[in-house]
RNA sequence: GGUCCCGUAGCCUAGUGGUGAGGCAGAGGUCUGCAAAACCUCGUACGGCGGUUCGAAUCCGCCCGGGACCUCCA
């Protein structure tokens, strides 16, 4: 099915092809691992994901995903730094080796995240690569080395900058957002980067070391350079190794598209001559009961915060997926109790459908529910809709009410969207492990019942419920599950 | 301060000029000794005030509220 996406570059819903025939080529910036990623960091590793498998299931394309770790910039320094109130026992003992306490720093926040996503069903296995930016410093020093020779960047202060006027009197910029032009003072430089979007400026490809950093030693134009990449220049480097440019879409948060992408944009294509990718999709953020996600308004999760309070990871990705990724996403807890109940009940039915069918059961066309589904989810990965389209069909289709060939065809399909929502259970209900002594009274109050001794057969019953079992009385038995 | 997005029934989430939106919660009913589950039925909502129009949730203006980027905790 033709997929189509909103692109940032054009700003309108353009028709998606892959630049290699059949194959989609991917990248997503991914986590700084500097702490545990939280809930609005997650809903844009989501999008990425839904977009992936959309492709795939939808599209019919092989993908080629790659995600990056950032496991170098301020935040992992000052973490990953001797004394630093952020280093946990588990990480080991710190070294005298700044780099191997940014090494054993990250590895272990990155451990963390790698735990988050599989909770949520983003599966490793679908992502080709995972680069950390450490381990591409020689082929980042590679393209500082390209721009500062097509004269785009500059020594100053042993580090290296990006020439911003230089390039933009031979290419545009501004290309993802709007920018105001006047604001950029010639010549001012911004080293920060902590996720660096103060100022049009030239902004630092390569930082120089300060004492107690971590650094890497660089030669450029003679010069001893010892420092470390820019928080730009990864996602261009990894992108060219891993994917080959141009590739076909850059996934990322909304936040990123300036500076970060912008920038990303001009290093490739002042670097490596390629405007790096055709298609930049972005996800809108994810707010707290309507509000921005702080610390200091106290409505700040973790995925791991949610964890402890109970709540199942698999509910979180079904509420996310239930706004459009280009809308803001409101995190509720009430929304995730609604996702749980919506859920349930498609489980539910995918159970009912299993068991057997009735001689007078009917037909249904699965295929025509099949194509609306898709199609919505093919245009621009419209899940409200989808989800929309799936709830009506369930009501006017009880499991219950089909034939044997149709629930065939509908289990068929459930699962062929379950390889995109990845929320359901397609097999049949799990047999309850239930323990001997629940089943003695179960039985017990069946045959009390039986008896038409109700009080007593009641009092089981609650006896039952104490234990942590229901009853479900059928027509000629029962079955007892799990509360 | 500049640029831009959003405000939909108790709660979430779609919907960009002209029948019904989806989920959760809730109400009534069928079934059941009772219940649970399942199934059936039920809600005329669009922040406020003006305006344009035969007709506005949908367009325009102002106001209120939330959010984004431009000026580092996504």
């Amino acid at each position: 099915m033709q997929i189509e996406l909103f692109n940032t570059l054009t700003r309108r819903i353009d028709p998606f092809e892959p630049l290699r025939d059949g194959e989609v080529r991917m990248y997503t910036c991914g986590p700084t691992v500097y702490d545990y990623a939280h809930i609005g960091n997650m809903r844009a590793f989501l999008c990425a994901d839904l977009l992936q498998r959309v492709l795939r299931v939808v599209g019919g394309y092989e993908v080629r995903w790659v995600m990056n770790i950032t496991d170098i910039d301020d935040k992992t320094i000052r973490g990953s730094a001797p004394g630093s109130p952020l280093w946990r026992p588990e990480m080991g003992e710190q070294t005298d080796d700044p780099r191997e306490n940014l090494r054993r720093y990250t590895s272990f926040y990155e451990q963390a995240f790698l735990e988050d996503i599989e909770r949520l069903h983003i599966r490793r296995r679908d992502l080709s690569a995972m680069p950390r930016a450490t381990e591409y410093i020689p082929q980042m020093q590679d393209l500082v080395r390209r721009i500062v020779e097509r004269g785009f960047g500059y020594i100053a202060g042993n580090s290296v900058y990006f020439d911003l006027s230089a390039w933009q009197a031979v290419a545009p910029y501004g290309r993802l957002l709007p920018i105001d032009l006047a604001s950029i003072k010639p010549g001012a430089r911004i080293d920060a980067d902590q996720y660096e979007r103060q100022e049009v400026t030239d902004f630092v490809l390569w930082k120089a070391w300060k004492p107690g950093e971590p650094y890497w030693d660089f030669e450029l134009q003679g010069r001893q350079l010892p420092g470390r990449p820019g928080w730009h220049l990864e996602c261009s480097t990894m992108e060219h190794e891993l994917l080959g440019l141009p590739f076909d879409i850059h996934t990322g948060g909304i936040d990123l598209r300036f500076p970060h992408h912008e920038n990303e944009i001009a290093q490739s294509m002042a670097g490596y001559g390629v405007d790096p990718t055709r298609f930049w999709v972005h996800n809108e953020f994810l707010e707290v009961e309507g509000q921005k996600m702080s610390k200091s308004l106290g409505n700040f999760f973790t995925l791991r915060d949610l964890l402890k309070q109970g709540i199942d990871p698999l509910d979180i990705r079904f509420a996310m997926l239930g706004a459009h990724y280009r809308s803001p996403f409101n995190f509720t807890f009430a929304g995730i109790e609604a996702a749980r109940g919506a859920r349930k009940r498609v489980q539910e039915y995918i159970y009912a459908l299993h068991e057997p069918a009735p001689d007078d059961g009917i037909h249904v066309d699965v295929a025509a529910v099949r194509e609306r589904i898709f199609s919505h989810l093919a245009h621009d990965l419209h899940t409200p809709k989808a989800f929309a389209e799936f709830f009506s069909f369930l009501n006017a289709t009880p499991a219950t009410a089909l034939s044997a060939e149709s629930r065939r065809e509908v289990l068929h399909f459930i699962s062929e969207l379950n390889q995109i929502v990845d929320v359901w259970d397609i097999a049949p209900r799990p047999p309850e492990e239930i323990p001997e002594e629940i089943r003695r009274l179960a039985e017990q109050r069946w045959q009390l019942r039986l008896q038409r001794r109700y009080a007593e057969a009641d009092a089981l019953r609650y006896q039952i419920q104490q234990a942590g079992y229901t009853i479900k009385d059928l027509r000629d038995g029962y079955i007892i599950e799990r509360l």
